[in-house]
DNA sequence: CATTCATTTAACACATTGGTTAAATACTTA
DNA sequence: TAAGTATTTAACCAATGTGTTAAATGAATG
């Protein structure tokens, strides 16, 4: 049986998980274009980008505006925000900056200093799950053997 | 003609687009298990399973440790990392708020508060690129016409 | 109004993916 | 060593993805 969910989410990493894809969107990052500058760039056919357009629009990673024969592309935050909050939820695996950012945040709560407006840093201490790494750091698989089963 | 790179990048987007893959990061996320246990939540079988898996860790996401007849699965927090730090370039398009976390911590580096180690935050202010969005967030794209061209 | 430019659609080829079931492999236990 | 458990590999199939070229569409220009 085929996969029947296509999801904003798999939609969009689907989508990223193409290099010309991706350097079309490091090209708009840049700033909006037509359609012909985008093909520029590239060793494929015209009709290949407009695929290409086509998989990131109805992934809701860019937007294309009509103006005359021209489409102009761009960058759509949205789209791109859902995968990285997706990611981001896995952040805690690699990344201690955040705590100590919160670290600071934290500290000045208790003092004068007032803080921006905008949505409140969290206080409370971030849980480390049971598996989350303690200062190892494997690249090698070790083989365990001769284990009696539990 | 087939697209010849399987960069890391697009290895770790296109196995992050199965959503049967996503849930199985979702599940080690609490914890490394083996992979009858990951086979367990899903309707299909376990030779897909196994081949989900062999995609997930050759894209860097998990890795497999053999302990008897048990493969031990556990999250490869480096590969998630390169996915999320691709993304986080684009964050600029759609996040203001760390802008004002930015705002903070250069407003400390000016009083006697010492900032904990760790790489330093950047002081220059961020550039906002010439179409990044001003207070505008259409969902529904305009036509416009008759233009003459430039 | 015919031509040209920008882009998309259509039709095709071929590789990859994701599922299945059956068989192979590897290890533990009786 | 035989039997059982855990997992992978093999062979197959349907669906999807990515490229091609040729044709269609839509708008501006001469």
């Amino acid at each position: 049986m085929p996969p029947i969910s296509t999801d904003a989410l798999s939609a969009a990493f689907a989508a990223l998980a193409d290099p010309t894809r991706r350097a079309i969107l490091a090209r708009l990052a840049q700033g909006e274009t037509r359609v012909g500058e985008l093909v520029k760039p590239f060793a494929i056919s015209g009709p290949a980008i407009s695929r290409h357009l086509r998989v990131l629009e109805s992934a809701h990673l860019i937007e294309r505006q009509v103006d005359a024969q021209w489409r102009i592309c761009r960058l759509h935050p949205p789209g791109l925000r859902v995968a990285n909050d997706w990611l981001s939820d896995y952040r805690r695996f690699w990344d201690d900056s955040l705590d100590r950012l919160v670290e600071v945040l934290e500290h000045e709560a208790g003092t004068a200093t007032p803080l921006p407006p905008g949505p409140a840093p969290a206080t409370g201490r971030r849980a480390r799950l049971p598996s989350a790494r303690k200062g190892r750091e494997p690249n090698s698989i070790a083989t365990r053997t001769n284990r009696k089963r539990p």
